[in-house]
DNA sequence: CGAATACTGAGCCACGCGGCTAAGTATTGG
DNA sequence: CCAATACTTAGCCGCGTGGCTCAGTATTCG
């Protein structure tokens, strides 16, 4: 839960991009080599690269070489990291309508 | 939807900075000031008053002003933006399970 | 073997972010 | 009315990000 949320930054940071979520939701239907996933941005693919590594350094895909070319997928789990963020900040807004919910019912007695 | 993936980008931004989800974070317990706020973050008020910025072009907060005080309180509705992004996400990659159940239904006739 | 393919690495550059200080404005308390 | 308070504005600055080109490496194909 440490190390979690010291990578939270990275998670949230990679997800900033509108190309980086563009190749997670390609990635949702399937595996892809760095060129084909390339060849669908407006970009060289050194500059597409860089964004493949973001990613992965992000622990959100997860990348193999075979022979000359490189195949990435989605590590699914990861995306867990903004789920459980999303659940603790709703956590803390419940127990403030929960304490206010209390100072009413202690207001008027029944 | 179309105005509101245009503003994906400034909600996973303003997310991507730690001082900013504190902030969502303390005002998930209630309104507060901006000095109030700032007084918890080891930064000038001037740099703090930026992230509060950012935070209300993105739409997670609300600010007022009253008298020579601003206040600031979450707008918890427009989280939801994360929420259906993970949402369209999931439905991807389970289109993507579906057919390949599909195709292995077929390959194995009952 | 030689050419084509698919990255990969190095290095450059413009821009914007996130910090700062200093000075200004608007309210409020005495 | 004066001083303190609470922002707010303006402007500077260093660094990182995200784009590019160019050259290099490793595979694969004919």
């Amino acid at each position: 839960m440490a190390q979690y949320s010291a990578r939270l930054d990275d998670v949230f940071i990679a997800l900033a991009d509108p190309t980086r979520r563009g190749v997670i939701r390609r990635l949702g239907e399937g595996p892809a080599s760095v060129g084909d996933l390339a060849a669908t941005f407006p970009m060289t693919l050194p500059s597409f690269l860089k964004h493949v590594r973001t990613l992965e350094a992000a622990g959100l895909i997860r990348t193999a070489k075979a022979g000359r070319v490189r195949t990435c997928e989605l590590n699914r789990e990861r995306l867990a990291v903004v789920d459980d963020w999303l659940a603790e900040q709703r956590r803390v807004w419940e127990e403030r309508t929960d304490r206010l919910e209390r100072l009413v019912t202690e207001e008027n007695p029944p």
